[in-house]
DNA sequence: GTCGTGACAGTAG
DNA sequence: ACTACTGCCACGA
């Protein structure tokens, strides 16, 4: 499998341990932040270092968590308080990234 | 230099 | 709410 760039992923870890708990961003505003505009190749760097930070902060631009992590992430979201935005029927859940997305200087 | 793959984003129906 | 399509970037082979 393709391990990304030692760079790229030192970038985006360095970005993800930014994120303070109950805080969130969108793949896309990972991406933006390190100057690049590569979602995909952040959900890279994740997938294969993921395990090393708080990729539970790092959510879809539509607040949905991670495929197959949700249950993961839904833990995480409700140790730490953060703003979570239910369906009707309370079976699925998303970010409230109006109230939770951090903004990096 | 090209192709396939991916924890994506945005728009359209 | 959903699916489908296109566009984008980074990486290994």
């Amino acid at each position: 499998m393709a391990e990304p760039a030692p760079e790229f992923v030192e970038a985006v870890l360095s970005v993800v341990a930014a994120i303070p708990e109950g805080k969130a961003m969108a793949y896309g505003d990972v991406a933006a932040a390190i100057g690049s505009r590569a979602p995909r190749g952040v959900g890279q760097v994740m997938a294969y270092y993921g395990g090393e930070v708080a990729w539970w902060r790092v959510v879809r631009a539509s607040g949905h968590p991670p495929a197959d992590h949700e249950r993961e992430a839904l833990e995480r979201f409700r140790a730490e308080g953060t703003p979570l935005l239910w369906s009707r029927d309370g079976g699925s859940f998303r970010v409230d990234l109006d109230a939770a997305r951090h903004v990096p200087e």
